[in-house]
DNA sequence: GTCTGGCACTCTCGATCGACGAGTGCCAAG
DNA sequence: CTTGGCACTCGTCGATCGAGAGTGCCAGAC
């Protein structure tokens, strides 16, 4: 008995059950693929493969569909990433060129995403974490209060509104904010978000006692957008394409989509990647460790600018899903937006 | 025969079918209100209800089933906004209370939406064409690119990296960039958008010809803020929730997540408020002319500082929804976001 | 004129049953 | 080790049937 063929009796199946959404026989398989085999053999296969926990038969008498480790061996060792066609490829690049700033990125990508699978895509912002800042403004709003608007290397924005406690609209307090915003400017621009952080905060304890609490505000809003949640930003898109997928799915359409709103635990899966930051990973089903996800599968990777990877993108649907296009559609997106992060910031 | 009555009896109709999901027949009306009359009274009102169109029979024998019309009749003139308990109150004003910025305000803003209506919540953000400039920074990036980014008062900020077409690292470049900023601040800051728009335009003339084309690509993109969609922005959130409702609802998600994608009409739709905007707009069923929400029904309201409205909220649920609590959770919600840009603001 | 109880009628829903077919496991022979 | 044959299992589909809910209508009461 040969493995080998063995495991093309598994390629097959997986293959038949993505395609039809139905349990595959023995019979079936040997008309559709040329195994060189009869059923009978087959069938013995499939005995073995159920042995070893790669398919399952949903009862006496249907065919056998593959099981969570199934399509782990599968993934791993029966296929290839299917490269893309230069057609997709181009479409994909005039999509995402058109993008005007982060956001339009961001957006862009994660429509592309869901109509290249049609399945859910998720999108993930740059992390703050892993940024160099370019530059911080401040902007005074009413009398006493400051808008900070940090802007960070991969294009990112972010403003947050805070009270400093004193009136900065006569000309002592514009001063106060011309000084303030020169001096966290010269120690933060151009520096590693984490190190700009701890600079600023060095910094405080430099500035004359009348100004203390103001630069102390403003720092402490600065150190803020580390901690608070929405530093991790996510986005997604193709939600209807869950709707689409097989009637047995339809049922656990719910739990999906509650798990999905949960950004933080979302956040939390797509940064558990691989090792080797240039590789598409693979979450399948069970492997899974979210609540109402067990019956979906994720295929993500990180993306950024040079080797940094700053931030991951993806798509989640059915176990039972095309890998080897999904991966390859993956895989180009991420390529894509990493080129188009690194022609915007160009440092 | 009192046509009263007929309307306490739609009232009831209406009532029950929200709560139980099933058609309701005569006699469960009669146990469940004191109509005072029998349940043969009410088979009566029931037939010529149906012949006003005003509920419908799914089969011969199953109860009545408000129509679209129904429910009009029924939001129009049987009910009124159920106030929300103080309990309620006080957690919206303590869950919005602590947001940090806008994105933040509209991020709480949708999942309070969903959660307390258990429905889909839609909110738009603050649209720029209505809003006034409070400042516009300019950041160079790279050599020769210029990230612009605008602040307006509802505390939105966009931004946008255009190429300058000529070196901005130098010394001459720096200057420039200085000045550029400083001249459109001094004709845009505090100024309308629309306004400020105009008199940017003109401002490209009184440059010097050797800076006119940075100016220009400044300018210009300031401009495309305004036109491209961008500048309507709309956020979701509960879209789980389609998944809870009744099972003859199950069928139809599919659709109603497809349109939900499409944020321009979307959008659209969540303009066209009623004449008072200090009032709750209801839109039900079939009167709504995107296809696929259909058969839900779009609770909304326009949110804003001042009288003037900058945006518009609501949520999105089945047709059988509590209109009263709906509409009360809408209006409460669109208050409160409304006297937090006040407060945000404070020109 | 309006309301009410009674009654026959209709229609859906769920359970039951049987035929059908797909698919399997096993066995004996090649 | 492979293969054809064969008996067996089990889920699916369709038809049938009874129960129950709800209605419309009518004749009588107020």
């Amino acid at each position: 008995m040969s493995e080998d063929r063995r495991l093309m009796v598994l390629r097959a199946i997986v293959q038949d059950y993505v395609q039809t959404s139905e349990p595959v026989g023995s019979k079936a398989l040997v008309e559709r693929h040329h195994l060189g085999v009869s059923a009978a053999t087959v069938r013995n296969d499939m005995a073995l493969l159920e042995e070893e926990g790669l398919i399952h038969a949903p009862h006496t008498s249907a065919g056998r569909v593959p099981t969570d480790a199934g399509y782990r061996v599968f993934v791993d060792r029966l296929s290839a990433v299917k490269p893309l066609s230069s057609g997709e490829r181009r479409a994909i690049g005039q999509f995402l060129e058109g993008a005007v700033d982060l956001d339009d990125v961001v957006d862009r990508t994660v429509r592309l995403l869901a109509s290249l699978t049609r399945q859910v895509a998720v999108v993930q912002y740059p992390s703050l974490t892993r940024s160099t800042v370019r530059h911080i403004e401040l902007v005074p709003m009413g009398s006493s209060h400051l808008m900070i608007v940090l802007i960070v290397n991969t294009g990112r924005v972010e403003q947050r509104v805070v009270d400093t406690g004193r009136v900065l609209s006569d000309a002592t307090g514009e001063a106060l904010v011309a000084s303030v915003r020169a001096r966290i400017n010269e120690v933060a621009a151009g520096v590693p978000f984490t190190v700009a952080a701890t600079r600023l905060r060095r910094l405080v304890d430099d500035v004359d006692e009348a100004d203390r609490a103001a630069m102390e505000a403003v720092v402490s809003a600065l150190g803020d957008a580390l901690v608070e949640e929405r530093e991790e930003r996510v986005v997604l898109a193709g939600q209807a394409n869950l709707a689409r997928a097989g009637t047995d799915f339809q049922r656990t359409i719910g739990p999906i989509l509650e798990a999905l709103e949960e950004h933080v635990t979302l956040l939390r899966l797509l940064g558990q990647l691989g090792d080797d930051p240039d590789l598409v990973s693979v979450r399948i089903g069970s492997e899974n460790p979210v609540t109402g996800l067990q019956s979906t599968s994720l295929v993500s990777m990180g993306y950024g600018s040079g080797a940094e990877r700053v931030a991951s993108l993806g798509v989640l649907g059915p176990t039972r899903m095309d890998y080897p296009t999904t991966m390859a559609s993956v895989r180009a997106v991420a390529r894509y937006v990493s080129e188009i992060l690194d022609e915007n910031q160009a440092t």
